[in-house]
RNA sequence: GGCUCCAUGGUCAAGCGGUUAAGACAUCGCCCUUUCACGGCGGUAACACGGGUUCAAAUCCCGUUGGAGUCACCA
């Protein structure tokens, strides 16, 4: 058997689509997993929607996943070139067109815009959704009216020529044989007025020059996937394998746009997510192990990925889920790593003179995704207005007189206390438990609550006053005995 | 609307004729703990419906319903 041969075909009109990130990545992992070729290819037929930033956005975003190619614009592995804007300027797309004109495969066609309009017009539905079919209507002109035409530089597109009885099968990876009357087969246009092919051309052309084995690409092409078999066959070359996967959708069930915000892979970026994550949430959705597993790095699924066992039904993008995967990456990261995203978020936060590692490492565990962070640790840099009724716990038996009790006692040995480490915190309030017979809720709740302002907090209130130093928690705990004197007296 | 595809909990999903119908996220409860989180344990929750085929159907077939995709000189 060759080797195999796979391509990302994206084409550079804004910014990189999970959907297209998918196709991408089972792209990748078909080739790997079989040790054969990954190849990108920029298709950049329409010069109206070309974006030349994308083009960076293609590759960063490739980069940063590790989905790297073996051949491309910037590696060419002899198939090139591998930009189709390139490739049309050694005129190959129009001359297979011709070949297929001469073999009665596809004719030339001068229909105006208008005529084309005026036939979808006349040919609506209920709901007024256009149905048309080009009627063919050119493939009537007699050789000497073309040569005419095209001697004269009437503008013209080539148009396939599909039959109208029969009907076509093809087979797809996952949803097996699936056939199509011919009757409902357009005569798609293969090359347009501007000369440049259609992408349903370009890209049948391309997959076949450039020996690409298995075309894998969005669900979204399997209905004119037959007329792509029809131009295999009508070159008389060999049809590829085809892996159609599902589509990704948003929670509505329908086709993630890229207005629905966490749709891109930027967008994901921005708001905190690590590139392996995404491409492990992404990975399981529509296809899935043979166990249980649900952790797996790009090299991990280059080893068990087998395309055989993509699903058949769309899945819906559960944010919720990718964040807690996220989670589960932050909490598996190296700390020097975790500090590189993590710190940068601190500092914008925290402009007290403090430890800013320690408060990262406190919460490493705590959060999904980074932004998660701000909100957790705002506390640090300015105590924040509380209401005394957060001195009263059920569980810990609080309340706000017996924590003003508390808070009083300790002062003077805090005020003393020169050693302001978790360890010496500790030693320091575990004496003063013992010597009162207190549960430990009694003495840290007031503690944690008076140097934080907060219900909840990473870490608790040694960690906290370690971080925070003595004289700032001093200050934090005055402040809340004053609180507290003011409303008990009431 | 035509065509094509799809159909297991709220979500991702395992399952390929015989299972107490996995697992994960979410949710709820308990434990751990100075709070929250982490971690541990447990609970709620699904085969869309109707007909066949078969000793036996979530699994095969046919309908119905529901959903999606697509119908451009866009990819």
């Amino acid at each position: 058997m060759s080797k195999i041969r796979t391509r990302f075909a994206p084409s550079p009109t804004g910014k990189m689509h999970v959907g297209n990130l998918r196709t991408a990545l089972y792209e990748y992992l078909i080739a790997r997993h079989e040790d054969g070729t990954f190849v990108l290819r920029i298709e950049d037929t329409d010069q109206e929607r070309f974006v030349p930033e994308a083009l960076d956005i293609i590759y960063k975003t490739m980069e940063l996943t590790g989905l790297t190619h073996d051949e491309g614009p910037d590696k060419d592995g002899g198939y090139g070139p591998y930009v189709q804007s390139e490739r049309m300027k050694t005129g190959v797309y129009l001359e297979y067109a011709k070949q297929l004109v001469e073999k009665g495969e596809a004719y030339y066609c001068f229909c105006t815009k208008e005529r084309l309009d005026s036939l979808r017009a006349s040919d609506k539905t209920d709901d007024g959704k256009e149905i048309a079919k080009y009627d063919k209507h050119c493939l009537q002109l007699s050789s000497e009216e073309v040569e005419e035409k095209l001697a004269a530089g009437v503008p013209y597109v080539i148009r396939q020529n599909n039959p109208t009885t029969g009907t076509t099968v093809f087979h797809d990876a996952i949803y097996g044989d699936i056939s199509v009357e011919n009757e409902e087969l357009d005569d798609m246009i293969l090359i347009k007025t501007d000369g440049y092919p259609t992408y349903n051309f370009a890209n049948v052309v391309d997959d076949h020059m450039m020996e690409i084995t298995h075309v894998v690409r969005g669900n979204e092409y399997l209905s004119s996937a037959p007329k792509y078999n029809r131009l295999y066959e009508a070159f008389g070359w060999d049809v590829p394998e085809y892996v159609h996967c599902p589509v990704i959708t948003d929670e509505n069930h329908k086709k993630l746009s890229k207005r629905c915000g966490h749709s891109s892979v930027e967008d994901l970026l921005e708001q905190g997510f690590l590139p392996e994550a995404i491409i492990n949430f992404v990975a399981l959705l529509g296809w899935s192990p043979s166990d249980d597993r649900e952790i797996f790095s790009l090299r991990e699924l280059e080893e068990v990925f087998d395309y055989h066992h993509i699903s058949k039904s769309p899945a819906v993008f559960d944010i919720t889920k990718a964040k807690w995967m996220n989670g589960e990456y932050i909490k598996a990261m190296d700390m020097d790593r975790y500090l590189e995203y993590a710190l940068p978020v601190i500092k914008k936060t925290v402009t007290r003179d403090c430890d800013l590692t320690k408060i990262a490492e406190l919460v490493k565990t705590r959060i999904e995704v980074f932004p998660d962070i701000t909100e957790k640790i705002d506390f640090f840099d300015k105590l924040p207005e509380y209401d005394t009724a957060m001195y009263t716990h059920k569980k810990m038996k609080t309340n706000s007189e017996n924590s003003l009790e508390v808070l009083k006692d300790m002062l003077p040995r805090l005020e003393a206390q020169e050693d302001y480490s978790v360890a010496g915190l500790e030693a320091l309030c575990k004496e003063y438990i013992a010597e009162k017979e207190l549960k430990n809720g009694r003495v840290l709740w007031p503690l944690r609550t008076a140097v934080s302002g907060k219900q909840m907090t990473p870490g608790g209130a040694y960690e906290i006053m370690e971080i925070l130093g003595k004289e700032e928690s001093l200050s934090r705990i005055r402040k809340g005995i004053a609180m507290l004197e003011e409303a008990v007296e009431k």
